[in-house]
DNA sequence: CCTATCTTATTTGTACGCTAACATTTGTGA
DNA sequence: TCACAAATGTTAGCGTACAAATAAGATAGG
C-alpha cells in the first residue's frame, strides 16, 4: 500500500496526521494543530510560491518586453551582447540553460534574425553566435527595459524589503 | 532600427549606457557606473533569479518525492486530499494552473492509477475528481515529504531568513 | 421558453526545461 | 600514433505552461 510508490529514498512511514478531514481553512492557525508537526499548507510551500512568483514575472514580462522576447531569449540576448560572442553551449552555460534549451532558444533568435552564426574556422564543431548588426543597438534599450520589467516584479514589496529579497533568493539559486 | 522591435508599450529610447566594453565582472560594484542608471546585470535580476531557486528546487524535489511524481502533480494531489474532491478545472483553480496544464497533469495521475474520475450525475460536462482508494493512505505520506522537500530547499537560509524570505515571496505571488 | 452568456473540457500551437542517446570533432595520455 | 576521453551540437521524448479556438452543457434574464 504505502509501497506503492516505489520511493527512490527509502520509505518514510512515521505518523500519517490523519486526525483532520474536512478543516480546509487551515491558513496561518498552526496551534490547532492536533501532531507535534504543523500540517502542511500548500501555499506556504516554497516550491508552490515559487511558481507562483513566476506566474505573475511571466506576465509582466510578456506585457512589456519588445519584440515578443520570452525571458530566455531576454537572458540570452543580453549575455550575448554584455560578456560577448561565443559558442552555443557557453551561451547556455553563461545563462543557465541547458544544451537542449540553449539550441531551442537559440534557434528561435536566429528565426528573429537577432542572432547570427558563422562556423569557427579553429573547431569544426563549433559555430560563434553574434547579435545581427542591425540590433546591436537595439539591444542596448533592451538594459533598460529589464530594468523596469524587475521593478514592476517588485513592486508589492518596499525598496528594502526588495533588496532584502533579493540577497535571499540569490542563495537559493 | 531602434523600432524593429515593435514594442507592445511605448519607446523607451533614454540612455543607451553604451560606454562598458569588457569589464565582465560588474558584481556588486555599482560604483563604477558612468551613468546615473546603475548597469545592468543579469545574475541580480529577480526573473533570473527565480529561475535559477525554481531549477535548484526542482532538482531537490525530484531527487526526495516518490513515484516520480512532479511538483505539479504533487501538488494536484494535495490538493485533492486536503481540499476534497472537485472538477478538474477547479482542482486546476486551487492550485494555480491553467485548464490545459491541468488536464496534461490530472491525465497522468489517472494514467499512474492515482486519481480516478467519477462522472458528474448533475453535470454532464463535469466528471469528479478522487484519489484512488488504494493511495488515499499512501498521499498522507506526502505531507511529511513535502515539509522535507521545503526544508531541504529552505537549507541556504537560516530559519529567520527563511520566515522573512517566505513572507516576501508571498506577496509576490 | 429561449437566447445570450457562462462554464467545462478538449485540442492545437508555441516555448521552455530536462534526460538520454548519438555523431562528429578535438584533446590527451600511454 | 593510437586509443580513450571530453566537448559540441543535434534529436527524441516527457512534462509543464499559456493562448486561442472549439464543442457541449448549464444558467439567468427577458
Amino acid at each position: 500500500m504505502l509501497a506503492s510508490f516505489r520511493a527512490s529514498k527509502p520509505e518514510i512511514i512515521l505518523n500519517s496526521c490523519a486526525a483532520r478531514p474536512k478543516t480546509q481553512e487551515t491558513g496561518l492557525a498552526e496551534t490547532l494543530s492536533t501532531q507535534e508537526r504543523p500540517p502542511y499548507v500548500l501555499e506556504e510551500q516554497i516550491g508552490f510560491l515559487l511558481r507562483l512568483a513566476t506566474q505573475r514575472h511571466a506576465v509582466i514580462f510578456q506585457s512589456m518586453a519588445p519584440g515578443n522576447l520570452t525571458p530566455t531569449q531576454f537572458a540570452a540576448l543580453v549575455r550575448l551582447a554584455q560578456s560577448g560572442d561565443c559558442s552555443q553551449n557557453e551561451l547556455g552555460r553563461r545563462t543557465a540553460m541547458d544544451v537542449a534549451t540553449i539550441k531551442g532558444v537559440v534557434d528561435r533568435l536566429k528565426a528573429k534574425g537577432m542572432v547570427t552564426a558563422t562556423s569557427d574556422p579553429d573547431d569544426k564543431r563549433r559555430s560563434i553566435l553574434c547579435i545581427s548588426p542591425e540590433y546591436s543597438a537595439a539591444v542596448r534599450e533592451l538594459f533598460d527595459v529589464g530594468r523596469d520589467i524587475s521593478i514592476a516584479t517588485l513592486a508589492p514589496l518596499t525598496a528594502a524589503e526588495s533588496r532584502t529579497f533579493l540577497r535571499l533568493l540569490k542563495k537559493l539559486g
